[in-house]
DNA sequence: ACCTATTTATAAGG
DNA sequence: TCCTTATAAATAGGT
């Protein structure tokens, strides 16, 4: 605006454009400081150049404003707002939520009874009756399932302790005929033990995830 | 600036400061809009009176800018960045938090029970029973007070319809001795009703949130 | 709002 | 980026 007056149009000379940039910024920034102080005002001005670089001022405090002004444009700030709200009733309806199934809980944990009616303890009692009726049936169908693998390994350990007294009663009686020295013999055959008591602890070890614990109170199954 | 310099500081005068307002205000937008079409940058402007009036130019989007702006200074989104984090933590926690009670309920009520040791049934089928008994016992004393509410009660209108009948009785023997037309003396007398049913009822109302209901499945009680 | 004297901003060139 | 300089633009104070 001075040797020449010029148009305002996007300058197509690239270091012309970053001159001209330097140079009015530093104005704008001085006169946006300048509104500020002169007139009391809140100002905030963000500049980003065309190669990216940032440039900035505020009056006061950036974030405050930025958040004012998005208070103030309905429009603008719906999106945020609705987004905060939605994040609000969401975790307002989470902790109801919660409430509710902790008092549930605890009635049925036989706790908070005392402003119940008698219709509502005794359809709580429906439920009790319902939820424990199923939880023994379970329980009864595990045990069973238990019971039931527990004879089957045990039958199958039978038959290998049978076939395995059977196998060193054979390896004696071959030892004795071929050579009175049948320690080495016997010991070539090592690999295959003939503990029942090592094979039963290893089968166990391997499925332990369902067998039955031993220490469980059976007396008090019902 | 003009016919004589000012000093760059709050101008005192209320109108002058808003007149000066105004026209640098103008001057600044115009300024914004240069800088931004001149050399293609990006610029946003906010500006709020000292009246609390907001004025605003953006070369583009404005919330776009305010994005950007605030994840290229580290420092200040950091704040907001917190908060929303926080935000989503308190939101799963709570999330978590409804899914276990959820699922603690369904085994109470008896579902999902697939994946439970026969210990976890155990526990479970304890605190079902403990749960069932405290509600059994709460039924009982409910039901105890509110036999004991209507035997009172019972007692109360047997002595009040006694009490009734006797001054019916009398009311009837002293219309009898003084004159042969009963019927006028027993009207003066209405408002004191000698209807038992009618006194019942009246009663019951006063007191149905305590009453028995009698819909209920008496039979089914334990 | 407008006027206008004067200050400021700044385009072009180095 | 800074300096210079001529000139356009902005604007303080008054009306």
């Amino acid at each position: 605006m001075v040797r020449e007056k010029i148009e305002i149009k996007k300058i197509t000379n690239t270091s012309a454009r970053q001159v001209t940039f330097s140079k009015r910024r530093r104005g704008l920034f001085k006169k946006a400081e300048e509104l500020a102080i002169l007139c009391d005002a809140e100002v905030a001005l963000i500049v980003f150049s065309s190669t990216g670089k940032l440039f900035h001022f505020c009056s006061s405090n950036m974030e405050q404003v930025i958040e004012k002004h998005s208070k103030h444009s309905k429009k603008s700030s719906d999106q945020p707002l609705i987004d905060l709200n939605l994040d609000h009733s969401k975790c307002a309806n989470l902790s109801r939520e919660v409430a509710e199934k902790s008092n549930q809980l605890r009635q049925m944990r036989g706790e908070a009874l005392e402003n119940l009616t008698v219709e509502e303890l005794q359809k709580l009692e429906k439920t009790l009756e319902a939820g424990l009726s199923r939880v023994l049936d379970r329980k009864s169908q595990q045990i069973m399932e238990q019971i039931n693998s527990l004879q089957q390994k045990s039958l199958q350990l039978m038959k290998e302790n049978a076939r395995l007294k059977q196998q060193v009663l054979n390896i004696s009686n071959i030892g004795k005929s071929l050579t009175p020295n049948s320690e080495n013999v016997i010991s070539e055959d090592e690999s295959v033990t003939n503990d029942p008591q090592s094979v039963e602890s290893q089968e166990y070890n391997e499925n332990s995830d369902t067998s039955l614990k031993l220490g469980l109170p059976f007396s008090s199954w019902k």
